[in-house]
RNA sequence: CGGGGUGUGGCGCAGCCAGGUAGCGCAUCUGCUUUGGGAGCAGAGGGUCGCCGGUUCAAAUCCGGCCACCCCGACCA
């Protein structure tokens, strides 16, 4: 992509409404712009994170045995009345009425609409365990919302529900989805916390949060330093076995949020108590028959009884995932995207746009990443350096490549990792190889 | 929902107390000069001063109502 083509209305100063630096990035970044209170467009850069996210969320979900669907944005009251939730919910479900009086609403979440697919459509156990996610929009009316898109009214959500014929079942059901989430933040460079946690408004026996480490998080947390070391990606996952030893090992660990910690009754030791900030990005509730009871979702069991289906269901905040990553990974300058979530590769400086011999090397090492298949923004503008140089620090792509007179004359490219580290001059064969190498 | 605050060109702000028809910096456009870390000079464009009503010869400014947005607290992916 052509920076003098691309839609990226950066902004030199910091917004007065943005207190947090995910808000104050994404916006002078050119990611997002506020439409009201709590909701965003998201615009070319910012889009291409939330897909990058949105992809990785997708790939976890799916080796841990689960389908996408897309189910509707607007549902109708109905289902909520048999559920019981639709008085219980409050003020946070935006209602709505159609042209014929009925009542509908904007999905603050799935279970009840799901449940209705699933009893209109399963009657055996033979089909179960079932599992079944989708990436969509949620409209939840905050009493306040903030932070940017860290907690917005609308906000991108991926979420799931899970099937199952016994207890026995919707455990493993759920030890899955704790499993596939620590990969999903770790791939994203994130190191993840599940925190045993009220269920809330969705309700049920058993729920984790997963909280994110970051100095500018929200809530204070308090937790064995042994967390920090932890790999989740160094342990080789089959879905198909009993993963209830691997939750184990995860749980042991002392972990809490500031409400629930007591200094007094903590079973770590001061000096092994790391205490820091942290973002909620994931949420798990085993919830049983819930719904299923409410709802009439039934099967027949081997013994040929009806019974209601287990369930459970599992919430990952795809685009607050976004801010949570800005808020674990920025420095002055501005963000410092990981390679997987960052929405180029890399930024291609030309220091002198419209000297003949810069626009000529730049133009063939653009041409060669591209056709890689490396995601480039090359900024072919005719501006300062100094210019060229900031907003690539406020971007935040994983790779600068600088282009000028100075190094052509020698025939060299200056590298640079944006995550640290001094630029490397090297030749235009070097930098090609590391760039599309690895 | 309780408490606090702010609305003035795209962004950041001044002007309001002591009413007289809107200004500064950045950004934008044009020209010239410059060109390896947010350039210099000259010129230009862009504003229903959140909205409605009131007072007044005259309202960004005073009065009343409303709306929007932000921050702190209680709740949430």
């Amino acid at each position: 992509m052509r920076r003098s083509r691309y839609f990226l209305p950066t902004l030199r100063e910091n917004p007065a409404e943005a207190q947090i630096v995910s808000h104050r990035l994404m916006l002078r970044a050119g990611m997002i712009r506020q439409s009201s209170a709590g909701i965003y467009s998201w615009l070319p850069l910012g889009h291409r994170v939330l897909r990058k996210i949105e992809q990785v969320v997708r790939e976890e979900m799916d080796a841990a045995g689960c389908q996408e669907v897309l189910m509707p944005a607007i549902q109708p009251a109905e289902l909520w009345e048999e559920s019981g939730r639709y008085h219980d919910y409050g003020k946070e479900m935006l209602r709505i009425t159609d042209r014929h009086e009925r009542p509908m609403l904007f999905g603050p979440t799935h279970e009840e609409v799901v449940t209705d697919i699933f009893r209109n459509s399963v009657r055996s156990y033979r089909d179960l365990p079932q599992n079944l996610y989708q990436i969509q929009w949620k409209f939840r009316d905050e009493l306040r919302p903030r932070f940017g898109i860290m907690r917005g009214r609308e906000f991108y959500m991926k979420d799931n529900y899970s099937f199952d014929i016994d207890h026995a079942g919707a455990v493993r059901s759920y030890n899955k989805m704790f499993v596939a989430y620590l990969r999903t933040f770790a791939r994203l460079g994130l190191t993840s916390i599940p925190m045993q946690a009220e269920s809330g408004a969705i309700g049920g026996d058993y729920s984790h949060e997963f909280i994110v480490l970051a100095d500018t998080g929200e809530s204070a947390v308090y937790c064995d330093r042994a967390w920090l070391d932890t790999d989740p990606l160094a342990m080789g996952i089959d879905y198909e076995a009993d993963l209830q030893p691997i939750v184990d090992e995860w749980t042991r660990l002392y972990a809490a949020t500031d409400d629930k910690h007591d200094p007094a009754a903590c079973p770590v030791p001061e000096d092994g108590l790391y205490q820091g900030r942290g973002i909620e990005v994931g949420h798990i509730f085993y919830f049983g028959t819930k719904y299923s009871k409410a709802m009439g979702a039934k099967v027949t069991d081997p013994d040929g009884a009806e019974v209601p289906v287990e369930m459970g269901s599992y919430g990952i905040g795809v685009s607050r995932l976004a801010g949570a990553i800005i808020e674990a990974s920025h420095d002055e300058a501005g963000i410092i995207w990981p390679e997987i979530a960052a929405p180029f590769k890399v930024g291609l400086i030309n220091l002198r746009a419209g000297d003949a011999a810069c626009d000529e090397a730049c133009e063939a090492l653009y041409s060669r990443l591209v056709e890689a298949g490396v995601e480039v923004l090359y900024d072919d503008r005719d501006e300062r350096a100094g210019v060229k140089f900031a907003e690539m620090e406020l971007i935040g792509l994983p790779w600068q490549v600088a282009v000028g007179p100075r190094g052509l004359k020698v025939g060299t490219a200056e590298l640079k990792a944006r995550a640290g580290g001094e630029a490397e001059a090297l030749s235009f064969e070097s930098v090609s190889a590391r760039l599309i190498g690895g």
